[in-house]
DNA sequence: TTTGATACTTACAAAAATGTAGGTACTTGG
DNA sequence: CCAAGTACCTACATTTTTGTAAGTATCAAA
């Protein structure tokens, strides 16, 4: 979901996708549901992301309120994410997200292994 | 979110925007939930859409399995689009994520017009 | 023969998102 | 001087998504 999202013609849901659709803001939000966490160890829980993503994604939840990011003026440099108030009410919705996502990888692993020829990826 | 979707890694809040993450399913699903449709309704029901988008859209949906897609061979063509029993679980989960939407918008606009000089888009 | 109706398809172009490889800044400690 | 440690940034390339404009197929009716 494109990052430009028009508020006026734009539906609720189309809102909803544009915090959450990143490559990788769902796996760092639920790293940020356990609590606070740095830079490096945001990096080191999604390895399979550069540190260029995991920047620009914190950038755009920052952006969006639902993350806040904290600088202490040290060094070397210690900055700490973590979910504002609003980004917590996102709890819920990302856990029913995550329940209708696992039926449908069900779903879609049991239609592939019993039906191999109607999918169009392998057939 | 990418359509290449990779089965092993992928969390499970990652399949479900895989779904739902096209610049014109949502609005399309909320037309196919008061009830079937046909092709040329949903285009006159998204009119910033091109047709070429809304086949791509519903062909992506129906290739994940949550709509279904009769062809009724007449002449002038005749098709209709509905939803299938699975795509009808999505509906609490769009509900969900409109009225999240909402608060968001809410929040974004109140923000906007109190505190303007916060915002990275106007300021 | 041309038009109308419907549901598309194709070729091309532009925009957006993501990835790759490297560099930066700062201070402490050897 | 050099390396370590942390949190980035920059330039560039690639991939993915979306958009634009036009064409296609079929049969009936005018």
């Amino acid at each position: 979901m494109s990052r430009k999202y028009d508020w006026r013609t734009g539906c609720d849901v189309e809102a909803t996708l544009c915090v959450l659709g990143g490559r990788w803001k769902p796996v760092l939000l639920f790293h940020l549901l356990d609590g606070p966490k740095r830079f490096g160890e945001l990096c080191r829980l999604t390895p399979n992301a550069t540190q260029r993503m995991i920047t620009l994604q914190l950038r755009e939840l920052e952006e969006d309120g639902v993350i806040i990011r904290t600088v202490y003026p040290e060094v070397p440099p210690h900055v700490d994410y973590r979910l504002s108030e609003f980004g917590q009410t996102l709890e819920p919705l990302l856990l029913s997200m995550r329940s209708w996502g696992e039926d449908f990888k069900r779903r879609q692993s049991g239609l592939q292994s019993e039906i191999p020829e109607l999918s169009r990826e392998t057939g």
